[in-house]
DNA sequence: CTTTTCACAGTCGCGCGGATGGGA
DNA sequence: TCCCATCCGCGCGACTGTGAAAAG
């Protein structure tokens, strides 16, 4: 079971459906610089990331004609059009943020609330037409779940006969792809097998795709350097799908994601030029735990938080941990699965066995240093390993117990829901809800542009809005039966998966959990950092360790409670299974809406002008009561936000 | 001027060894 | 008394973004 066998030994071939596909969309894709706190931009650059990807988000025939409106004023023209004007209007609702994807108009919506990996079951696979893109509201709704990458329906079957014979194709070139959502693949995040898999279906959960969408809207940078940087947020997925005793590689390649050179200027990317395409290194980041049975990968998260960036050339060939990039290029990584035999050794008589998920969100731009002061706020508010950049970290984390417990609109937010003592056990659990209500002023106060006073739209009615709603979502965990919440506590997996958070004080299971890999679903889409260590020496209490449900039930239990909350409103749909993740809508709809206000406050001056001078002020206090309200659960009511528009 | 590199301070998990307590 | 499990504290090292200097 070497690594050596696996890769990059030209064991795993890549399909050669998937390098045409990506060719022909590479072509059709003109890229557009995002710009940051720009809602409109954002929306674009959103939706510009995904309208390509939307052949593949095409799971949801309802969407199929604004699909193809998308894609066609996307396309080269990175002029607001009538496209834009329909973004705009529905930018309350669409930057909500993670949580849009809930208010699918399709029966997941229900079930993809309570889920941490915001799972999308599709079982339609039949209006994955391929042909016409959706558009950002399809991607972003269903973009949670991405059918493999490069597959044409009809090319599922057979791709292995469609690979190129040479093995994996690392390094870029005739390998290079962009844009990377190429596929006009089946059912999303589906995929038959055939042969041994004997039609196995694997499915691919985004789990922290909440995290990555918030990056997103800015568009995402990482970090390379020579040592080699790990990404944040990192990969992290749940498989579900798999044979049970199959077994499988899983890792994880990164690829051109257009065929430009980026550059920063005036506050956004632009394209400048064209990428090389020539860069040679390492690709490909092999999981460490391949090759693994089929019951292995989905028994829990499978997390890539160990994959390095680095822009060394020479640590491709004595690194496999690193993945040799180019600074100021645009990469969307993929993962694959494939299924090998027992010794790690693929079966090259079987040509279907090799499965590709792409998820838009994922694509960042590689940089030595950061550009967009958004994206370094964005990492130092979610990176533990970042947590040393926070201003009054401390007082965070440490307020009185009657602050958190009465939290006020015009009090700072910042320790509403937080347990005193409870610092580090519970901070990986609650993260992305205190990110979200950090203290103002550890913002740079003198740079920032927004008033924090008076408007609706002020920082502080934002971060108390954050804040109440994280203070609910997390005083109902000490009140079970204070509101729908606890059904999750009627739930093992969701107890258990609760309590690999869980708070020392309330003796609850602690995942110290090699720490920067907190061991679950929940606090790697919570926290952006996922893995699946099982380090308990300091537990202390006897609660079954379940870091994840029984993944043969969930997809199914997913399915069905979706569609048995798609006659129910999105209020009351919340479904005991479903329920089990209840906390985790929650808290990313805290999280998400909170986004909202992240982009209205000023953070950090960029050197070439921070995105924040171009309009954030101006978007936010533009928007109306009314669309504040659709962000704000103080208004429009918190479980309304699920509510479909 | 832009991009890259490097040293730095800060956080925190891991691993080790010692202390402690319970049971044989 | 011995053995084992657990707890605790400490130091190391991994990791982060920062900011200045170097490189192109």
């Amino acid at each position: 079971m070497q690594l050596e066998n696996i890769l990059p030994s030209a064991s795993i071939n890549l399909p050669k459906t998937f390098y045409n596909l990506a060719t022909t969309d590479s072509a059709s894709t003109s890229p557009r610089p995002p710009s940051q706190l720009e809602y409109q931009d954002v929306e674009r650059s959103e939706s510009e990331s995904t309208s390509a990807a939307g052949k593949k988000y095409l799971g949801n025939g309802m969407l199929g004609a604004e699909a193809t409106e998308g894609e066609t004023g996307r396309k080269g023209s990175p002029v607001l059009g009538e496209d834009d004007l329909t973004i705009s209007r529905r930018y309350s609702i669409d930057d909500l943020g993670a949580d849009r994807y809930f208010l699918s108009s399709s029966a997941q919506a229900g079930s993809d609330m309570t889920n941490p990996c915001s799972l999308f079951p599709y079982a339609g696979q039949t209006a994955y037409s391929g042909s016409s893109a959706s558009r950002y509201p399809a991607s972003l709704h269903y973009s949670s779940v991405l059918p493999p990458a490069g597959f044409s329906s009809s090319s599922v079957c057979s791709s292995r006969g469609q690979f190129s014979g040479g093995g994996y194709q690392f390094s870029q070139g005739p390998g290079c792809l962009y844009p990377s959502y190429p596929s006009t693949g089946p059912g999303i995040g589906s995929m038959p097998l055939t042969g041994g898999s004997a039609g196995a279906r694997a499915q691919v959960y985004l789990c922290n795709r909440p995290l990555w969408l918030k990056f997103h809207r800015h568009q995402t940078e990482m970090i390379i350097t020579k040592q080699g940087r790990r990404m944040f947020p990192f990969l992290s997925f749940n498989i579900t799908g798999l044979n049970l005793t199959a077994h499988y590689n899983v890792f994880v390649e990164v690829i051109l994601a257009d065929p430009n050179h980026w550059r920063f200027q005036g506050g956004k990317w632009v394209t400048c030029g064209k990428a090389d395409n020539n860069m040679q290194g390492n690709k490909m980041y092999v999981h460490p735990e391949s090759p693994n049975t089929g019951a292995h990968w989905m028994r829990q998260e499978i997390s890539f938080g160990k994959l390095k960036l680095t822009n060394n050339k020479g640590a491709n060939n004595n690194n496999t941990q690193m993945i040799v990039l180019q600074s100021l290029h645009k990469y969307q990584p993929r993962l694959h699965i494939v299924e090998v035999t027992e010794d790690g050794v693929e079966d090259m008589s079987n040509e279907s066995r090799t499965q590709t998920f792409t998820f838009p969100e994922n694509q960042f731009i590689a940089v030595t240093a950061y550009q967009n002061t958004d994206i370094t706020q964005l990492k130092i508010d979610h990176n533990p390993f970042a947590k040393g950049f926070r201003d009054n970290y401390d007082s965070m984390y440490t307020a009185p117990e009657s602050d958190r417990l009465t939290p006020s609109p015009t009090d700072s937010p910042r320790s509403t829901q937080i347990v005193p003592g409870a610092r580090y056990a519970m901070q990986p659990f609650f993260q992305d809800q205190f990110v979200n209500n950090l203290p103002q002023n550890r913002f740079y106060t003198s740079e920032r542009a927004v008033p924090q006073t008076n408007s609706l739209l002020s920082p502080q009615s934002e971060d108390s809005s954050a804040a109440a709603s994280a203070q609910r979502w997390f005083v109902s965990q000490q009140q079970p039966g204070a509101n729908k919440l606890d059904l999750s506590y009627d739930n093992d997996y969701s107890t258990s998966s609760l309590l690999s958070y869980g708070i020392k004080p309330l003796s609850l299971q602690t995942t110290h959990a090699l720490g920067y890999y907190p061991d679950s679903a929940f606090a790697s889409m919570a926290a952006g950092w996922g893995s699946r260590s099982s380090y308990q020496r300091k537990v202390t209490t006897g609660l079954p360790w379940s870091p994840r449900p029984s993944p043969p039930a969930f997809p199914d239990e997913q399915l069905a409670g979706a569609q048995a909350k798609d006659k129910l409103p999105e209020e009351t749909s919340v479904a005991p299974p479903a329920s089990t993740w209840l906390e985790t809508s929650h808290s990313l709809k805290s999280v998400d809406s909170s986004d909202y206000s992240m982009g209205c406050k000023r953070r950090r001056m960029s050197p070439g002008g921070s995105s924040t001078e171009n309009s954030p002020t101006i978007k936010c206090e533009d928007l109306t009561a009314d669309e504040y309200n659709k962000d704000n659960p103080k208004g429009m009511g918190y479980y309304a936000f699920y509510t479909s528009p």
